[in-house]
DNA sequence: TATGAATGAGGCTTCATTCAT
DNA sequence: AATGAATGAAGCCTCATTCAT
């Protein structure tokens, strides 16, 4: 059974009031951003808000979810098929530069990060650490602190997808950082 | 607490001001602390806030101020002065570590990275882009993409910043960086 | 709970929404109680609720209404029917209570009392002191101010009703209220 | 030392609040007036109101302390000095008439009673208890139900306070009152 | 008629900023 | 200058009521 008319409207007013808690989040980071902008930036009535979403934090939890659900899993297959330390470095950078390419952090122009601290991005960084740690058990990686290498790979990433969200060739950023990291991880300190 | 109203004078009044917003802001971020909760750190009277800032966002500004002035020039210098690739990044990334790790950033516990839009930031982000073109042009690092390779540093040079204000050892999460991107540099495509 | 809506007529819903919110009004009083909470208790929608009344008020005057319908005749009656003094304050004072004690006033545990204003109340007052004169008239009450007479016998039957709804018995209390009229009358001041 | 100009504005604010809200209650009882209500009948600003009272239920309270403490006191005394049942009557029902009769309750014409629940209120029946019961074992009052005689004493003085708001007078009133329970208290059940 | 989402006025409160002292 | 109360815009949210289905 086709979704009724009234349903459709539902699904269509959750959706806007994302895109605009996306777009609003965007432009002025989330501390700064009110529920007053985000409905705004809608054709609805603030009390409409409230039928969707019980606070900003709620929204923003949404989108976040959102984010990682799309990316952690593409993230993780990544690097779980990865036979060698290139693929394991590229697979996790080219997916990540494709993702925020597509806009799919919705944080085209953001003067924000993600916020580090949500529990879903946390928990990719719990991933992203095991996953390094798995790697150099199975020898894929030489051996050394895995907490550092998944704090350089992350900062490298995020930083540059910014490059990338200015504009910079996703492969060819990507081979840069898989070039950094396959001649960096030989010459890291041993343990 | 700041020192007694009577022991003050007024150009001690700025300073007990920024230590108030410095200490305000690391604990609740900028963009939820307020004017109020930097004057109740402080002796002063709410009026007296507006002799000295026009607004919270001016604070924030001389803060930052303060900040790009404490430690650009300093890490500019342990560039200029390097005379090898070791030296460049070593220096860099020794220099940085040291700063946060004595809490110069201010931003001890914060939740909040800085702002990466402010115009110290950029243009400490500029210096260091400069810097590394000098070094590839002066031979002390092989030619790549300096834009990228900034950006790298930075990543990796912010990511384990938060190492550091963690716990980690100054030298050694130095020691660190410095393999990776002296191994990492020699596998870069050249330009 | 109401009745599942299925087994509703449309003559049902009235009573339906009057029997919440009298279980509403009494829980939370008229002023804090909302239509939402009203409606919550139903098995109806919030559109509905305006099928039936235009507005909270009207259904709390409604309530109001049924309240006054239900025991002013019987306060009458048993006012009219008296032949002595005793009778005639026995009567009211029994009628009274017992329809406290039953909950007919719906305000079983609420914190509020009657509004004093509502047009089925003043009208109730308006016959007590009628009857009152009359029963003077006829020499069944000594002659004296019945505006004041009313408003004692007023004031106690809703201050004994207090006890009555905390458990006193209805007919002990009734005795207590009736000799202390009776005791009360002959000493008045006559006019 | 004279208050200084700055001082004579706040306490002058606090007042302004209070009769506004004294004003706001009587006008439209406690549950349906707002503190936006209160501020506008001022010609105070919406912030100023939270400078003096946290909420409406704290400028609430602070009304009904004023008049706890301008009645209870005069009540108790009045009763304390009584010799005989006639003094003992006499002298509350006068007091609190008097009071009624010059405004003190601050509920000219509200549509509302008193809240029968505030602490004050319910510590002020307490008292008259008490001293209902204290009269009965010093033989003042003969003895009966304590809890229905002040039950009825309360009833009469809030019912007959209401003629003298509108315009009976206090000594009459009074009389009527006196001898009501007078004589009544003579007829009732002994315990 | 019944439904329940949408509406938006309006409640409460905080806070950056001004201004009289 | 320093003070701190006053200001009022603006934030968040609730709720009576309407209206498309």
């Amino acid at each position: 059974m086709a979704p009724s008319r009234r349903e459709q409207t539902k699904a269509q007013n959750r959706e806007t009031i994302l895109a605009a808690a996306r777009q609003v989040f965007a432009q002025m980071g989330f501390a700064t951003a009110t529920v007053r902008d985000i409905i705004r930036a809608t054709p609805l009535a603030s009390g409409t808000f409230y039928n969707y979403f019980k606070s900003k934090e709620e929204v923003y939890q949404a989108l976040r979810d959102e984010v990682a659900l799309a990316v952690r899993p593409r993230l993780r297959e990544a690097r779980g098929n990865a036979h060698t330390a290139e693929e394991f470095f590229a697979g996790s950078f080219r997916v990540f530069f494709q993702f925020v390419a597509e806009g799919g952090d919705g944080t085209a122009s953001s003067p924000e990060r993600f916020r580090m601290d949500s529990p879903e991005v946390l928990e990719g960084f719990a991933e992203l650490r095991q996953d390094v740690q798995a790697a150099m058990a199975k020898g894929l990686l030489p051996s050394s602190d895995p907490a550092l290498l998944s704090a350089a790979l992350t900062g490298v990433a995020f930083e540059l997808a910014d490059r990338v969200k200015a504009g910079a060739a996703v492969e060819e950023t990507t081979g840069f950082a898989v070039a950094l990291f396959l001649g960096g991880i030989a010459a890291l300190p041993k343990i």
